[in-house]
DNA sequence: ACGGTTATACGAAAAGTTTCGTACAAAGAG
DNA sequence: CTCTTTGTACGAAACTTTTCGTATAACCGT
């Protein structure tokens, strides 16, 4: 363990760790062009992020060639794990119970997440 | 349905809403004292923040009282659902299994919670 | 009634986030 | 080589969120 990137993403830097986790190292333009599937970004909006998501560590870039190309720096699962800990802390007041019967009760779940949802319970409850 | 409250809290607006929930309605300065058993924070600061909301109507007010007695305006449940959808969305890709996953893998959920999802589990489910 | 204490109101600084204009450098076409 | 295109860098405006100082009003004890 030597450095210790930052796990506290933006909301709109959380939007690009996604497209770079789904679609792996991206230059800007790529990235640029993914974000505004959903919502219309200036193109040195995104790249002005991107610069302070590589200051941040969010990100690393490869500058050999011209246009740099960018990965994420840190896990998706590591994300993942620092919000529903802090969405546990801040909202459930740390009861994961709660919180998994709010997301699997509103949200239309298909039957076969619930199916994988119970199989991992099981196996869980397995090694407890 | 008739006025529609705002239902995009910040996190520091939540932190009140969370105490405001527990502990039902209170004044500025029980909610401050409460906010500082976590971390300091000035008195203003508290009721800045309480005058804010009340403008949102993220809570109610009354006052009858000199010291005006603040209330949630709304539902816990409703916000934790925002909460859990904009997660869904934002990290998850929508699924609601892997944010489940995380949640019961990574914190120390004890056997009782296990056991009361997968009761919620099997309850879902007859309705499928 | 007066002085101290306890409230609210509110403006505005401080800090954090997002967006974009402009400058400039490198690459490619004619 | 020069012009156009395609990139990066970066400052700064526009917003949002958080924090707090100061003004002022209401209440309380003596």
């Amino acid at each position: 363990m030597s450095k210790k990137p930052l796990l506290k993403p933006t909301d709109s830097e959380l939007e690009i760790l996604q497209i770079l986790w789904q679609s792996g190292p991206s230059t800007v333009k790529a990235v640029n062009e993914k974000l505004n599937e959903k919502k219309e970004t200036g193109y040195t909006t995104t790249l002005k992020l991107l610069q302070i998501m590589f200051e941040k560590e969010l990100v690393i870039r490869n500058e050999e060639e011209r246009s740099h190309v960018y990965s994420a720096a840190i896990e998706e699962g590591d994300i993942q794990k620092a919000l529903v800990d802090k969405l546990l802390e801040s909202a459930f007041s740390g009861s994961a119970a709660k919180l998994v019967m709010q997301a699997i009760g509103n949200s239309q779940t298909s039957k076969e997440e619930l199916e994988q949802i119970r199989a991992y319970l099981t196996e869980i409850e397995k090694g407890k």
